[in-house]
DNA sequence: TTCGGCCGTCAAGAACGCGTCAAAGGTGTC
DNA sequence: GACACCTTTGACGCGTTCTTGACGGCCGAA
């Protein structure tokens, strides 16, 4: 989840931005001042900050600078002040936006999207392992001990369906028409070939797999 | 020297952005609608792109679609509408800062400052080694043993798509998707074609590749 | 014990997808 | 207008994958 650092020294403000940003998906921390604002990010590392510049305790440079120190989050300042001068002063500090109040908050939140999206995809994909066995799904990559293993796009399908719900039984039913269609309900012969196939492949002992279950009767399980 | 492309149909206002930004000492190149802009873009790989909306041949998202399918540089839109609408689609189509005429010509510097700040110092030296092969994707450059080797635009694209995932499988859809555009599902062709051409020029031994990789009826891979 | 259901395994032909070659449109340049 | 280059389109051989059918083992029920 991506991290928001609101500060803002006006209640009413950071509590509209807080719902705001929480509603789409971001993760919240507020400060009310320029010192709890340094404190706060150097405690939670956040991946965006917000900064209001009419803060009762510092100037709206120095809090830049202070976050700029160490950080390179991007950074959006509020400000009541419309004057060029102003703007470019904080800009310059290190500011990447700058958006004058009153603002709307649909472009607000635009603009926050915007500065995520340039920092953002640095971020690697998630590995499941399965015991000598990783997975990345969204690579669509397969390694058992290190040596990469080729599925064919049915395996896969396969696969992904048991991966998602870990722990969990899927039916046999469910996984025919995921990866088949919803036209296959008594095709169990498919399952029966491909379970092997992927056991095959990823299980250590495949003849006694700990990781693909059979559900006899019900269906399959994938136990991390 | 940092490149910068202006796009403006008003030749009053790109003359006077040309001025100022050639005083700061920066690159320009000038063009007047869509088309020669992208034209542009293409030749001289700019390193900021400021864009007026109102342009007389195309849609500004259209635009701002046709950079950000290949290029990464930001994008400072410029515009008459004050409407948050027209701000948060030109943000969200992948433009980095949206400024309303009139703009104050100082502020106008400060944001291409902040947005080339960015770019500038992060982007550490694109250049991609692939065995005997290197791609500067930002400079449009490839050399295999030294010599340089020539791609047509398509080549370029679809190159591009693959480099910028590293190790990461990427689906036929979404090849076709951002190289030819969303109407195009099932041409697999198309990349059957371009892939062999990339690999016979990219590639050490065509026939047996190694960086470039075919995952059968999944998609195509980049191997570091 | 015998029977029936269910699962794992093996082995075939059929169908599909990929690489390759060749050639026809389209666009800009000289 | 001729030319060169790039893109689009069609067709073919080949290897892989999918589909389909059949067989034997295990287990619970009769």
């Amino acid at each position: 989840m991506i991290k928001v650092l609101v500060v803002d020294d006006e209640p009413q403000i950071a509590r509209a931005l807080r719902i705001n940003l929480s509603a789409h998906g971001y993760e919240v921390t507020t400060a009310a001042d320029g010192a709890q604002a340094l404190r706060a990010a150097a405690a939670v590392v956040p991946d965006l900050v917000v900064l209001d510049l009419g803060l009762p305790d510092m100037d709206g440079s120095e809090v830049i600078e202070g976050l700029r120190g160490w950080s390179k989050a991007p950074i959006l300042v509020l400000s009541g002040r419309a004057a060029s001068a102003e703007k470019i002063a904080a800009l310059d500090a290190g500011a990447d936006d700058y958006v004058t109040k009153p603002f709307d908050i649909g472009e607000l939140l635009a603009r926050v999207r915007a500065a995520t999206r340039r920092s953002g995809p640095g971020s690697e994909s998630p590995v499941t392992a399965i015991g000598p066995v990783t997975v990345d799904l969204a690579a669509r990559e397969v390694r058992k001990d290190g040596e990469e293993v080729r599925l064919t796009p049915t395996e896969w399908q396969l696969l992904e369906v048991l991966l998602r719900n870990p722990g969990k039984l899927v039916s046999q039913r469910e996984l025919l028409h995921r990866v088949w269609g919803p036209n296959y309900d008594r095709e169990t012969n498919y399952l029966r070939q491909y379970m092997a196939q992927l056991r095959r492949k990823l299980e250590a002992d495949p003849a006694r797999p700990v990781h693909l279950l059979t559900e006899p009767g019900m269906g399959y399980r994938f136990r991390p």
